[in-house]
DNA sequence: TAGATTGTTAATCGATTAACAATC
DNA sequence: TAGATTGTTAATCGATTAACAATC
């Protein structure tokens, strides 16, 4: 089956940030030889309620069978399909500090088809340092380079007084999508998709229930 | 005023997921020199409503004045009291990849008053490289430093393979939270609090809505 | 005081769970 | 076929928004 543009409009947040959940313990049961599993065993290893299990994945079509269950390793590549990782992505890094050098080395994204295709900075210290075999380039070439080589997805990891005018930059030249580390909201225009990852927001909420929650 | 305990319990998790972002805004409103804000105009500068703002509030109580709104430092500071980082954090870092030696020179958790005070591998071949004025020391070691400085909070940047057995180890000598960036889900005791980081999710998220919110 | 804006209750909306008929 | 389990509708629960009286 193919997915797209058509019916997903309203596939609310909740879902699709369970998906990509779904999608690493399918993927874990299939290393594992398991070939079919029911909602109810599955919501029992994943602790959410077999309700929620068919009702999230009938968004997206009937993937399983009565009386038998769902088939791991079809449900598996329905899900990537589902979440686009059955495509590869182009990706840049823009900020090579110590966060973006780290994810630049992370092999897992290029496993799932995330391939990091160029490496930018404003530091020209850093211009023609070696990466994983890219060299850091300086901003002026952001542009070119992204239209040239179709870039998909360009990771922020630059500080925040920088990132918003950054941002528009990539918005002009085709992007698709950012990764924002940066720690502020971007304004981009409702073609682009931002997923933020507020490190520091996530601490703050680890922090909280320290306090509230902890040793009841 | 004291937060705590008693009265936290029943905070949902949406409410607390979003107070570090009101911080966030409360502190740049505080850095510009901003004295006071009504829930309407922070509702137009952060894109929520400012029922749900006044509503998020109250569930600590009322920091606003009627006709006035909100003091910014006032406020600023009684939610920092809440997110308990008025307060100082431990903590020590397990991994010490690229992703870890990443985290732990980022500079603005120390800000926050969350201090790295010990880093541990199980590489014999990291032993006693020095990162940010800390030796790297063996997972040996783990059990008593934990124990001895007062730890709370472990920061796991290591393989999942591992990830279920050392959050055991951490488990039992006293440590009070686990930011989890491995990729898997943590069986710990209820007193224990993980906040997960999954990357690789949340860049699965934006490849699903590159695929279907897009280009619309 | 009059105007503004909160704190809070009530109404709405959406998401989760339960139930069960359909069906493999 | 009988048993199991889905797909889906209905019921419940919780979160968001609207409204307004209280009050600075």
């Amino acid at each position: 089956m193919e997915y797209g543009r058509e019916f997903a409009r309203d596939i609310s947040q909740a879902v699709v940030g369970r998906l990509p959940r779904y999608f690493r313990y399918l993927g874990e049961l299939k290393d594992e030889g398991v070939t079919r599993i029911s909602s109810r065993e599955l919501s029992n290893l994943m602790h959410v309620t077999a309700s929620q299990i068919r009702q999230d994945l009938n968004q997206f079509g009937g993937f399983g069978q009565q009386g038998y269950g769902y088939n791991v390793e079809y449900l598996y590549s329905e899900i990537g399909k589902i979440l686009g990782i059955d495509e590869t992505h182009q990706l840049i890094l823009v900020g090579a500090g110590n966060l973006g050098q780290a994810l630049v080395n992370y092999m897992n994204f290029q496993r799932r088809g995330f391939l990091f295709r160029g490496i930018f900075d404003k530091n020209p210290a850093l211009y023609g340092k070696k990466i994983r075999d890219m060299e850091v380039q300086p901003m002026e070439n952001l542009e070119q380079f992204v239209r040239e080589n179709n870039i998909d997805i360009a990771v922020l990891t630059i500080p925040k007084a920088s990132a918003e005018s950054v941002a528009d930059i990539l918005s002009g030249c085709g992007i698709r999508g950012i990764w924002n580390f940066a720690h502020c909201d971007l304004n981009v225009p409702p073609h682009i998709q931002v997923e933020n990852v507020h490190l520091s927001e996530s601490l703050m909420k680890l922090s909280f229930r320290l306090k509230n929650d902890g040793s009841v």
